[in-house]
Formats: structure tokens, sequence, C-alpha cells
DNA sequence: TTTATATTTTAGCTTTGTCTAAAAATTAAT
DNA sequence: ATTAATTTTTAGACAAAGCTAAAATATAAA
């Protein structure tokens, strides 16, 4: 059976959300894809009837691996697509989400190869999030959100979590982006906000909010990489 | 109001059926896109809800200023997006059409400018159809059917009118290719088949189906562009 | 110019994906 | 351990796009 478009944005949204928690709930869903709990329900429905995902009513529900293998190959386009517009198209990296989610659904395969390859097999998006192969192998970053770094340890930008335009907007113009480099001067209890600094730049305060959704990598974990 | 795939699928097979006839029926509407007449009626009344055609029941139809633009832009996505496929991703002339009728869709007017820069500007795609520029303008190329060359007079092969993946297999079989040069040795009026000849290669015949959809420009017209 | 044929449209149904409002189940709170 | 609050599901509607079968209109033929 065909998996349409609409089913393809769940099944990957549900593959991010179960990344955090283990099971995925309705309510959760349906606010990442910005419709109702009663259209989730319904689509769940179809989802399980395909055998995509694991689920009974009022228990949340999770992927399968043929779920997860579908999701992944959306992921896989998401990320080659982006990539291609930053470096090929010359967008600002904030600027791709919104055209490769269209570009993902669409289904050929050989021409996903094929644009693989002409972008020279890359292992990252210009998100910092890595693109996994043509076997959906994801590899696996070991990387924290900025609000769990510790003080004073500088760390490197390595991927945003919660992609809006909004969220993207605020970062640009307090000049971070992927690879900056930057530490945590400060941390404030009352609020969780913290005072980061960026070399040759005067310090800024972010909130809670926007810590939790920069992901970082420590200098040791990406030595570790090498 | 918003345009959908299929309104857009409407536009395009509406906008290249009138440029032969003038007006379009829906029989020929439907057979084009595969659907049913009645289907088509319920479209056509979407499409003049929209104004972006002249219907009248039982009366024929065809697009208005508005429609007609739609519908260029739409070709011009496909065309520049089968350019991309086969000049970048390697892929063969004949490979490219359901691709990009895929292609065709995505919305962003950004994306295809800066894919337009990325290209050079192309001015046809693989097949040799002009593309139209970002202001709609389609430049008119003289050319005609092969069916219509006369004997012994070199002609290029500028483009194929229908391409269906049958159709192109055949002339691949037969090494006619955009490009191709080639003279019509025989006309067999019985059938109307044609014996053609391609330099460096044995005459191979044409049945007459396959002649009419064919198109060429011969030298003079070619010279006259220059 | 009637009659026959072909084309087009209407009427009514189906599927997919979405929604609201109400009911059911689960979880939390007193 | 009940009651209260929250979450999830069901029931019922709707819009888009398509279909079949029957009716309406137009075109061709006798």
């Amino acid at each position: 059976m065909k998996i349409s478009v609409s089913k393809e944005d769940h099944l990957k949204a549900i593959f991010h959300l179960q990344q955090e928690q283990g099971l995925v709930t309705t309510n959760a869903l349906a606010s990442a894809l910005r419709t109702r709990p009663a259209s989730v329900t319904d689509m769940l429905k179809k989802l399980k009837e395909q055998k995509l995902l694991i689920y009974e009513r009022y228990k949340g529900f999770r992927l399968n691996n043929e779920g997860k293998k579908a999701a992944v190959q959306i992921i896989r386009k998401h990320r080659l697509w982006e990539y291609f517009l930053v470096k090929k198209l010359q967008f600002g990296w904030d600027e791709v989400h919104e055209i490769a989610e269209e570009l993902e659904h669409i289904s050929s395969r050989q021409l996903i190869e094929r644009l693989d390859s002409f972008l020279g097999f890359p292992e990252t998006d210009p998100h910092g999030d890595p693109i996994p192969d043509s076997q959906g192998r994801l590899q696996v970053r070991r990387q924290l959100s900025l609000s769990e770094l510790p003080l004073n340890k500088v760390a490197q930008v390595s991927g945003i979590a919660s992609q809006t335009s909004e969220m993207l907007e605020l970062l640009q113009y307090n000049h971070i982006g992927l690879g900056t480099r930057l530490e945590i001067r400060k941390k404030f209890p009352f609020d969780n906000s913290l005072e980061i600094k960026v070399r040759n730049r005067p310090p800024v305060t972010l909130s809670a909010q926007v810590a939790k959704n920069v992901l970082v990598k420590d200098d040791e974990s990406m030595a570790e990489k090498r």
C-alpha cells in the first residue's frame, strides 16, 4: 500500500518524538504536526493497519522496524535536499527547512541516490544533523543540549532541535550558528536563563527555552570523532 | 485560493492541448490526464470558479491569461528540473520525465529562480523544448514534425512531442535522440512509414505514428536562429 | 429534418484527510 | 477511594478528487 505525503509527515514526526521519549503520545504528535488529536488518532489507525507502528488505544505508540525504516528514508531525503539547497543553491541554513519539507516527499529512489553522489556523500546536513546513508544507517552522535553544558566549558554548536524560523532568527541575531564555539558564563537559577559568550562578541542572554533546543558537542566528543 | 497539484496538472495539460487546437475538449483532456471525462468536468468548474479558464458547458474551453501564466510557470519548473536531472545528476534524457512530473509541483519561487541561476539559465530542456524565463516568456520555435520533412533534406531532431517512455525507448533503440541529424530516404505511401538515415548507422524504418511525434528543425531554421 | 451516435454533464457514491463536540478511559488530587 | 482533571477516542461532518451510470446536449447520418 502507498504511503501518502501525510503519512510520511506522521512517520517522520513520530520518529523524532520517540528519539526523546520512548513512547509517543497523541497530544505530542498533534502539536508537533499542528493538527488535532482526533486527526492523529485517525491516522494512527491507518498506520497500524499498514503495520508501520505499534499502537493500542489509550496506550501510546511507537514505530516498529518497518516504520522506522520508512521514517529514516524521509529524513535522509530531507537532509540531502537541505544540503543541496545550501551548498549548491546558496540558500542560508535558516531558509531551507520549509522547502526541504516539500522536497522530502519526492518519491524516486534513484533520484536521491544520485543526488547523494552529486553532493559527494555528505555526512551531515547544514544544521549539523547526520544524514542517514542509503542503507538507512544513521550514525548516532553524542551531543547534549546547551542547557546541560557545564559552566565555562567551551563547546561547538552541532544542531538545533526545534527549527522554527523564529528560533533560527533569534540565534542568527545573536551570531549563534552551526559550528559556533561558545561557553556558558553564568546560569540564572531564577528562570534558568544563561549568559553565553561567543568569541569576539559581547555576551548575550538566552532563555531556558532556547538553550534547551541548542545542541552542542564539547571538545572531547569532537576529538573522539577524529 | 490555492492551486492544488491536481489543478496544476490540469492547467498544464490544457495548455499543451490548446497549443495545437484552439479549444480543448473534455475527452481530449481526460485522456491526456488518464482520468475520466466526468472528473474533468468537475475540475473545469473549479478552475472556472478560480477564473483560470474560459468555459461554458458543452462548448469546450481554453485558459485565460491567468491560467496561461500559471501553466507556463509549471512548465518552466518541469523543464528546469529535467535539465538539472540530466546535466547534474547524469540521468538519461528519456528517464527524467516522471521525476520532473513530481518536482514541478514544488512551490517555492525562490527555489526555482536559484535553480535557474545554478544551471546557468538554460534555454532548452534535454528534449529540446524551450524553457520559459522567469517572466514566463516562452520563445516560440519554428519546428516541424518529421512526417512533414521533405525527402533527402538533413534536419536535426529538436524535440519529442509525445514523451511516453515506450516511445523514447524505441527512439533510443534506433539511435535517435535530441540533436541527432537525420534525413528521410524513402516515404512509403501505403502506411506513411519512413526510411530514415542517421549518419554512421544503417537505415531504419519509422512508423507514421512515431514520425508525427518527432520534431525537427531543418538547417535553415537552425541557421536563422544564429 | 428526423433519427442515431457521440460527447458532455449531472447525480450520487467512495476514499483520504481533516475538523468539532461529545463520550470514554486514564491519571491526578483531595 | 472517590472525585476531578486531563487525555484519547468515537461519532458525525466536510472538502477535495476521483469514479460509474444515467441524463442532457450536440453532432453526424440517413
